[in-house]
DNA sequence: ATTCGCTGGATTGTAGACAGGATAAAGATA
DNA sequence: TATCTTTATCCTGTCTACAATCCAGCGAAT
């Protein structure tokens, strides 16, 4: 079976952590499509698991949105309507826009230089890896720079974690690449007041930046 | 023993449910400190449940960084540090600033009227429950309020779930009753805002509260 | 056609077992 | 006496197996 977890766990991790992220896997790679209802017993199996690992697996999922439960009637991946895009964006905007004020006080230049190569998205980037839905491209590193930078472990798992993820399911459910669409400039000028320390400036930069994005997204999602 | 789960689950509820919400109480009430160390058979014992469902209440608690767990050693109690202290603040003042804009736009009349009741404060609330902990008072229910009234469910789920329990265990662990400092004129000017649907206002204000309310506590905390 | 009850399948919870790692106690050495 | 080492014990992580419960679908009876 291809699917199976790697037998032998790296020191330091548990099986579950391991089914955690292959699940993940699965269900942003489009294994599973949002709505389906997975059975424990087949997932087990898949897997190469037990039922313990896996219950516990998707406990930890449910904690991040990606899945949901109906008592006694089991779990399905979550579907990501417009309404719920909507919500998400917005609470990205404020948890991004925080993420960036502290970057712009917390980050090393030498950090902040990396966000600059980052953005202009220069290295070749090999899109060949097994799970190519996984890298999002250059956009995904900026943002994930920035929460990084804030040094702040909360802001940064609760982007990368949760939103992030949802975002990429949503992707996948509307067969949407990340819209590469130029927001070069605006990333610039986030940088720009990263790099000048002004993290009034940062926030309101990645704030609009991150209003325009979701008007871009919502109307494509709509219109 | 006391501590027993109810053996009748409400419906539309699975036992693990009730474990998660059980020892959220059990933690959040002192039963186990900061740092203390689970042990799961016994925790089943005491909770009445086998060692799975408590496995799958554990996994949830992780996720919601109630719970810390070091791989083959255990699980234990998080300790709030002080620096983790400033960071949740920093994380609720972008969500719930958000979310006073998002109340701005979304609650009904009828609910501004009730948040300006909560902040009144004058139900005599009583103290008297078994939980005392859990009744932060009015203001909780105030950012409680708030929260629901920005009809955006993550915003809510964040700070209800994540946020403000991570907060109480900071105030259990400091032994600090929630410091009921007279915010009512700051509370009032957001409710203000809010009842002018004034979003952009409402933000700030919140957030001016929020970073206020931050100061005090960081300073009690170290001065 | 609607309602009732049955039955099969799936989820949920429990119990017991066991390997392997972690912790604590006992012993050895300086 | 203090520190290092070894040993014993405990606990976690995982698996298997089984009982209980719930739900959906099917068929029969009114």
């Amino acid at each position: 079976m291809s699917t199976e977890v790697a037998a032998v766990a790296d020191e330091s991790r548990v099986l579950t952590d391991h089914v955690v992220e292959k699940l993940e896997q699965l269900i942003l790679g489009g294994r599973y499509q949002p709505g389906e209802k997975l059975r424990e017993q087949l997932l087990a199996e898949e897997l190469g698991v037990s039922r313990g690992p896996l219950r516990e697996a998707i406990r930890t999922l449910e904690g991040r949105r990606l899945l949901e439960r109906t008592p006694r009637a089991g779990v399905q991946v979550v579907g990501v309507s417009l309404s719920d895009l909507e919500q998400i964006l917005v609470t990205r905007e404020a948890l991004e826009g925080m993420a960036a004020r502290q970057a712009a006080e917390n980050m090393t230049t030498a950090e902040v230089n990396a966000l600059r190569q980052a953005v202009s998205g220069l290295e070749c980037r090999p899109q060949d890896a097994p799970g190519a839905v996984f890298n999002a491209g250059p956009d995904n590193d900026f943002h994930r720079l920035i929460a990084r930078g804030s040094r702040n472990r909360w802001l940064e798992n609760l982007l990368v974690k949760d939103v992030y993820t949802l975002l990429r399911l949503y992707r996948m459910q509307a067969a949407r690449r990340p819209d590469v669409t130029d927001s070069m400039a605006e990333h610039h000028a986030i940088i720009d007041r990263i790099h000048a320390r002004d993290g009034e400036g940062a926030e309101a930069a990645m704030r609009a930046h991150l209003r325009r994005a979701r008007a871009r997204m919502l109307e494509a999602a709509s219109g």
